[in-house]
DNA sequence: TTCTTTATTGCAAATCAATTGCACTTATAG
DNA sequence: CTATAAGTGCAATTGATTTGCAATAAAGAA
């Protein structure tokens, strides 16, 4: 069983990625691996408590989410969320028209609908993400 | 065969929606109508060449967006997009992570993916809407 | 360890999409 | 034709995100 969410850890990860392991990276990481559901960047500021200045976490957030390390979210209405994609599975997202609650759910897909898509493209190259999210009313705002 | 796009026909749509058929909105619907690709607030601007203020499009849209007459497309890295909802089959996206380029995808559903994601809700009354996204690089940018 | 290079950070200022207040206009129901 | 509430346009504001630049610090080399 692997160590997780270990700076060590993240110290690796970054610079397997060609980024400096930063002490603010490795916290910004920290908080993302703690909260199992995507957040806005100022929602990071708030877990981060004034040790990451906020510009940095939107320059942060970029290289990661460049560097495939964290995934930008986008869900109606809203402003960018982001969440941890290292080390965990693709899941998508139940988000309440109303609130903005937000539940991850998991749906094992038998095709990989990349493929199916890649089929009806006629200037891409290839296809190697998704994103499926859906919307409705939570219980307390129906 | 149903005649399409006349402003009569969104003079109809707009009243039953509750909304007033006003000269600004029936041009965006038209606008929309065109382009068969999501499309930002500033291309609709400048599609309707000043002939609607950009604050009344904000507005318009929003009241649309509610009305389930346009669709609230999010794709990575940009601002909101739009398309037409009404009388349109429901359809995803290709979007090139590089220079933004994106293409309509259909995909035959055998199973309403909603279902699914009902039985993993904790929280949520009903799911009613997805979107469905993929991403990639386009010929040009790979 | 110390040095050197270059990525990263923090601050202030700027940018830009999106929103709001308010007075004027107009669509529509009666 | 009139009344009234919805919709519009303008100016100003908000608030997230970005940028310039000087200071700092990570990582590899010596």
């Amino acid at each position: 069983m692997k160590a997780s969410g270990t700076s060590i850890e993240y110290t690796d990860l970054l610079r397997d990625a060609g980024l400096r392991a930063t002490p603010g990276r490795i916290l910004l990481l920290q908080v993302l691996e703690r909260e199992p559901k995507p957040l806005t960047v100022y929602q990071i500021e708030k877990k981060l408590d004034g040790k990451v200045n906020q510009v940095t976490i939107y320059r942060s957030l970029d290289a990661l989410y460049k560097a495939q390390i964290v995934k930008r979210v986008n869900l109606e209405h809203d402003h960018a969320h982001f969440e941890l994609a290292a080390g965990r599975e693709h899941h998508h997202h139940a988000v309440c028209r109303n609130c903005g609650y937000i539940e991850n759910i998991e749906i094992p897909h038998a095709v990989k609908p990349e493929r199916e898509a890649m089929k009806q493209t006629e200037r891409f190259s290839f296809l190697d993400t998704y994103s499926l999210e859906f919307f409705g009313l939570c219980k307390k705002c129906d």
